[in-house]
DNA sequence: TACTTGTTATAGCTGAACTAGAACTATAGA
DNA sequence: TCTATAGTTCTAGTTCAGCTATAACAAGTA
């Protein structure tokens, strides 16, 4: 599972983190059922702190892709399939997007601003 | 046209704001050419800062939304007919997230991911 | 029991967001 | 041309989220 960070990005931390686990468990680089890294142990080998990873596990689990406990550590639920069947739409959408010359960052609010009608 | 600002909202005011009124350029709330009120103006009557409501119109203005211009105020291009016309594919990202049972949040991160491929 | 690993609490640092006040300047209109 | 308009730039103070650092605690596992 490959996971990168950008620390110089403006986007949080655990944010990027999440996002990229999210994207490890479509692409099938994490499977259902598998477990991620423990918390203390990811957090070193990608440098930051222990809280940071957990609250990256934290947001994954309230979206309900990992299942958190104590002990065992965060185990990818069956979630990672529904993500999955979204990727078309979204990719058209992104496909658009490019063509009609429009950020992201715009692309993504008016997202947002569809979620609430 | 109508612009709702919430304070309690984690997202910035001056995103909202940005966002309410690109929502009023798509609905046809505010039309081509048409000029929005002066900073000063808006800024007392949503009871923000001039500062914020400058903000918002720069970004509107970075993303071609709008024409920014020294004793002109801001004019409405007509750029927010790309936006309409990406209307339709968004829509169906919502509603199958919805039907997916999967969060404004998550979707926007999945959509984010899916620029940087 | 001993180890692993998430949970919770406290605390300090930094930067973004917001507000406030003021001076400046391009443009529009009389 | 004169004047009001309205965005631009600058400085500065406050608040809060994000991140880091320690440390103690609790539920699983071996």
């Amino acid at each position: 599972m490959l996971l990168r960070i950008d620390p110089s990005s403006p986007t949080p931390l655990f944010d990027q983190l999440a996002a990229s686990i999210r994207g490890a468990a479509i692409a099938g680089g994490v499977k259902t059922g598998e477990r991620l890294p423990a918390a203390r142990e990811l957090a070193d080998s990608l440098e930051l702190n222990v809280h940071t990873v957990l609250r990256a596990y934290q947001l994954l689990r309230d979206e309900g892709l990992v299942d958190l406990r104590r002990g065992r550590g965060a185990i990818i639920t069956d979630r990672a399939e529904r993500y999955s069947q979204l990727s078309s739409a979204i990719g058209a959408v992104v496909d658009q997007a490019r063509t009609l010359d429009i950020n992201p960052d715009t692309v993504s609010s008016l997202l947002r601003e569809a979620f609430k009608k």
